[in-house]
DNA sequence: AGCACGCCGACT
DNA sequence: GTCGGCGTGCTC
């Protein structure tokens, strides 16, 4: 007996450091597993927590037994938790907080107080004799019970904790533990199974016969099926089920996420220039962790070199991991995916309701699928014997994070394959400037694909000087003569056209016409956006609405000047300019609805649409063959922006943009709007030149010690009150040089910036400071930062300002 | 994150 | 002198 493990390691799903060991009571101990939930005591009460390890003892001398086993089969394999912990301590976040987010959402029990009425406080109310805020709560608990958390909400005032123990004392009310949430479960459908071989001869209704002699081919059928297919009624299923001659069962469906049918489809001959990267790929495949980066120009076939190297992964009995951007519920990578490998790919986004989400996470953890297809948690797929990890459009932002644990799934995805000892695939056509620096480095290994598949030629880009055009007014201004000719051209041949604005709205700057004021959100450092569709000014940062008929909030006045241009002016403009062209427009406010996006695709496929009118949105992976034109409305917006990656998404976002023209049998037109046709950034982007554009950002890089040269942590100081958080960001500050000086031979390498209030310096109502911690070596900077938190706790758990600790932060505003 | 304990101001 | 605010610390 004594062999037996007793003792669990715990982390618990709370942002707590360290993690609890305890006790499992003989009843449950054959049913503990690493990798499974547990409920176990915390304090005063029951908490989610998660298996790490069995323990044959306990170093702690006082454990508490664990209440419950949550799981009949490990959520997560042994093997992920190297993964997990290596995150906790880069990230600075809790392992069970870690656990948390990497798991499919709703599976977390909390355990809350409630409060419930007794008859003692009924009798009270009758009296009427307690004090007006006693008589509210017992007012409101006599419609049913409620959680103590709720009361000031639903009250609409503060409650003292001490009325609610008095009351509890003279047992007015009760107070009991309740446990929520776990919802997320397998779904069971009830099916019915033939019982008897032969039939009895006589005595069954056709309809009986009917239902028998559909489950004689099948054997067994979900009840709602079968029913369906005999065309009979729920009660005849009954009568046999009385009769012995069927029994019925439950049995786990997987909800289905996919929403049509996709046709098979067969690997392509791959071209001279995929043979050779699909030679590397294979060679190296199997034989340990590498990074390779897939520079290949959009329509040069890098899905497919994906494709046969998880076919390869599959066939050497490993399984894939391939990681999309998140754009759109699905994506055109996923379908290729599905089309070639069938039933066994199971996919993961934020598409998916939750439980879907968690039956594809089992169809992973059961073995029925060997390839995961998903956005950046995808990466968190509970794989065993990993392969090969694909990530493409590698450059993409949506792979950060930017809320809870503020990962980058590319760089999870290089971890994941390094611990696994399995290939890592990033690809891209406009790769991030950190990439390519790692293959200079030899970090990385470089792959490419430089033609186009059916040698398509690149689009020809042509640059329209936007200062040129400063005569004009509105949308002359904006639609340039080149532009609007070659629109028309367009049109005539009976071709499509993409505009592309990185901006929605209607007039993104409203200022009054009297006194200058701009139209500013109540909540936000921000101006408001016309939205002329729901006739309202909105924030784009919290959603903010005002009427559009709204007057200057410092002087009155009525007259308001509309400045500022966005997809939904273009549109209009557009729509006045080509009344007989039919116009459409893909932004976050025509795409909010499920399958909106795949209508507007399926409106460009069959060619009822003319004009598309979008925002980035339309420049990520989207594949739209007949457009041979592309107007790029102003090229600047992105570049201005306050962060040093603005050129490096201007450059990507442009190059994707212009890479949608043309990639049919007609050559691809790109016409590119700009103030600043000198800028290397537009240069880069109008020859489509990855090397120039880097050669150029490396060197400014370089200069100003920003990233790849430097590694950066920004600590985030946010709270409501302005001056509280400017103190508590001051008081960091003070920490930061304070920590620098206990051991000043090191961290004196390490750069403190700010505390400055950030860019956007109140959202939400929220004010915004921030520290940019920066320094050449990543292991000396993690070790400053862990040094900070340590010494300084009380720093970074304040009630009321907050600290957000974001490593390798990308936006930097 | 919750929930308790413990310390200072406004009331009987 | 107490009640009740919310700052601080702990949870196997």
């Amino acid at each position: 007996m004594s062999d037996r493990c007793a003792y669990i390691e715990v982390a618990v799903a709370l942002p707590v450091d360290g993690t609890y060991t305890y006790s499992i009571p003989e009843s449950l101990i054959s049913q503990v597993e690493v990798g499974m939930r547990v409920l176990g005591p915390f304090g005063r009460r029951r908490v989610t927590g998660y298996v790490l390890g069995m323990l044959r003892e306990s170093a702690q001398p006082d454990v508490k037994h664990i209440l419950d086993v949550l799981d009949e089969h490990p959520l997560f394999p042994a093997s992920m938790l190297t993964f997990f912990r290596w995150i906790a301590e880069y990230y600075k976040y809790p392992l069970g907080e870690v656990i948390k987010n990497a798991l499919p959402g709703g599976l977390t029990l909390y355990d809350f107080a409630s409060l419930t009425i007794a008859e003692q406080g009924q009798r009270a109310l009758q009296a009427g004799d307690g004090t007006p805020l006693e008589t509210a709560v017992l007012q409101l608990l006599a419609g049913g019970p409620c959680r103590i958390r709720d009361l000031a909400r639903k009250l609409n005032q503060s409650v003292p904790s001490a009325l609610v123990r008095s009351l509890k004392t003279c047992g007015k009310i009760v107070v009991t533990r309740e446990l929520r949430g776990g919802r997320t479960r397998l779904k069971l459908e009830r099916v019915a199974v033939l019982a008897a071989s032969t039939l009895p001869a006589e005595g069954l209704s056709p309809a009986a016969r009917h239902v028998l002699a559909q489950l004689a081919d099948a054997g067994e059928m979900p009840v709602i099926q079968l029913v369906a297919r005999a065309g009979v009624s729920p009660g005849v299923i009954e009568t046999l089920k009385r009769r012995g001659l069927i029994t019925l069962a439950h049995k786990p469906v997987y909800r289905d996420p996919f929403g049509e049918p996709i046709t098979a489809d067969r690997p392509l001959v791959p071209t001279v220039e995929q043979q050779a990267v699909l030679a590397e790929l294979k060679r190296s495949l199997g034989s340990g962790f590498a990074t390779y980066l897939l520079k290949g120009v959009t329509g040069s076939g890098k899905t497919e070199v994906y494709l046969q190297v998880v076919a390869e992964a599959l066939k050497k009995g490993t399984s894939a991991l391939v990681l999309v951007p998140e754009i759109a519920l699905i994506t055109q990578t996923e379908r290729r995916f599905r089309s070639r490998f069938g039933d066994c790919v199971a996919i993961l986004h934020s598409g998916l309701s939750a439980g879907e989400r968690f039956d594809q996470w089992q169809r992973i953890l059961q073995k029925e699928v060997s390839i995961a297809i998903g956005a950046r948690s995808a990466v968190f797929a509970p794989f065993e014997n990993l392969g090969v990890v694909v990530v493409d459009e590698e450059h993409d932002t949506s792979y950060k994070q930017e809320h809870n644990l503020r990962y980058n799934a590319r760089d999870l995805a290089v971890m994941r394959a390094k611990l696994d000892g399995c290939l890592a695939v990033l690809g891209s056509a406009t790769p991030s400037v950190q990439s390519c620096y790692n293959v200079t480095t030899g970090k990385f290994l470089p792959l490419q694909l430089e033609k186009r598949v059916e040698e398509r030629s690149l689009p020809k880009v042509e640059i329209v000087d936007l200062r040129e055009q400063r005569g004009f007014r509105g949308l002359r201004k904006w639609l340039s003569a080149e532009l609007r000719q070659a629109m028309a051209q367009t049109l005539e041949n009976r071709e499509q056209v993409l505009l592309f604005l990185n901006r929605r709205g209607f007039a993104t700057f409203a200022v009054c016409a009297a006194c200058g004021q701009p139209m500013r959100c109540k909540h936000c450092d921000i101006s408001l956006t016309l939205h002329q569709r729901d006739n309202a000014y909105r924030c784009h940062y919290c959603g903010f609405t005002r009427p559009a008929i709204s007057s200057c909030d410092s002087c009155g006045s009525a007259n308001i000047k509309k400045l500022g241009l966005g997809t939904e002016r273009v549109e209009e403009a557009v729509r006045a300019l080509f009344p007989e062209a039919r116009v459409a427009r893909m932004d976050r406010d025509t795409t909010t609805r499920r399958g909106s996006i795949l209508a507007l695709l399926k409106g460009l496929q069959d060619h009822s649409i003319d004009i598309l009118i979008g925002t980035q949105m339309v420049a990520k992976g989207h594949d739209f063959p007949n457009i041979t034109l592309v107007g790029i409305i102003c090229a600047d917006l992105s570049l201005s922006f306050p962060d040093f990656r603005a050129g490096e998404r201007t450059f990507q976002l442009l190059a994707q943009v212009a890479g949608r023209a043309g990639r049919g049998d007609v050559p691809g037109r790109v016409i590119l709007q700009t103030f600043n046709p000198e800028h290397f950034t537009i240069q880069a982007a109008r020859a489509q030149d990855v090397e120039a554009f880097y050669r150029q950002e490396i060197q400014f890089r370089k200069a100003l010690g920003y990233p790849p040269f430097a590694r950066m942590i920004q600590l985030r100081i946010v709270g409501k009150d302005y001056e509280k958080t400017r103190q508590h960001a001051l008081q960091l500050g003070e920490a930061c040089r304070a920590c620098q000086a206990v051991r000043p031979e090191e961290f004196s390498r390490i750069d403190i910036l700010g505390p400055i209030e950030a860019s956007l310096s109140r959202i939400a109502e929220q004010y915004r400071w921030q520290i940019l911690l920066k320094g050449e070596e990543t292991r000396v900077l993690h070790r400053f930062t862990r040094r900070l938190m340590a010494d300084y706790p009380a720093d970074f758990a304040d009630r009321q300002v907050i600290v957000v600790v974001d490593v390798d932060p990308y936006f930097v505003m």
